[in-house]
DNA sequence: CTAAAACCTGACGTTGACGTCAGAGGCAAG
DNA sequence: CTTGCCTCTGACGTCAACGTCAGGTTTTAG
């Protein structure tokens, strides 16, 4: 298929396809012409690059893990990557659960009538005091 | 405090809370000669705007929810705000956990010595096809 | 065959949260 | 007083993941 239906297919736009084209994420044919022209599984895989781009993986390092998947190969480097990227995700996931926290308790507090919301001052800055940011 | 002292205290630059100021998430009294002074309290402030960035709300996000904290009282616009982000916060966590649990499986699979990572193009892209990205 | 639609490359624009630099003033120590 | 660090405003630079436009070629529909 051309790009303009792998786009509709996957939902990101043309632009998208050919910026990852750039970044090496996603290969094409290309026709005689010049036409990029790609298989059935390029849908698939856009998908894939969509889900570790929303994960907050940037594109190099997409780049640098794709690779395990279509060898189905892993080096050393590989697997500490994929390591380092997963406990990053779980600090991420921790530390939003506990803003969504924060969030339900001043929710609650707010929707009773008679309460102020005097929310994360309490609670939050205590628990974010013993970690740091993302770098 | 001055500035130099609150960012040594808050781990931010001092760029970053000039920068606050000027979205209106920290106010700061001025002296005769026009440099900024904070109170204790600012530490904790910058903390809580950092949570917040953190969890992926933008400034003009925070600089409309921080009244309900500091004059504890909010409005039906404000909840609702509250609860379209703590949704919002909800679902990127999922997304997470389910990217996690992909790179969890792939890990297992590629420390075992004798096999592939042929992972999300069996597992994740069937769980994506049910839901959309963050717009 | 022709016009419209899709595609190409190349390049500049956008947005958010700052970094960085320039030039000028302020402030405690010796 | 002057040295040296801190602070000020203002303004341009950065980086990622694209958006958008220009100008030209290719494919498709009628």
């Amino acid at each position: 298929m051309r790009i303009g239906e792998l786009a509709a297919r996957s939902g990101v736009s043309v632009r998208a396809l050919r910026y990852y084209e750039e970044q090496e994420l996603l290969e094409a044919d290309r026709s005689e012409s010049g036409q990029r022209h790609y298989p059935e599984s390029a849908a698939d895989r856009v998908q894939l690059i969509q889900t570790l781009y929303s994960a907050g993986l940037s594109s190099r390092t997409i780049a640098e893990l794709l690779p395990c998947v279509d060898a189905k190969v892993s080096t050393p480097e590989s697997r500490s990557r994929l390591a380092a990227e997963r406990d990053r995700i779980d600090a991420q996931i921790a530390a939003l659960a506990r803003t969504r926290d924060n969030l339900d308790a001043v929710i609650a507090s707010t929707e009773s009538p008679a309460s102020g919301c005097a929310w994360i001052a309490d609670r939050d800055v205590a628990a974010q005091a013993s970690h740091s940011a993302t770098p």
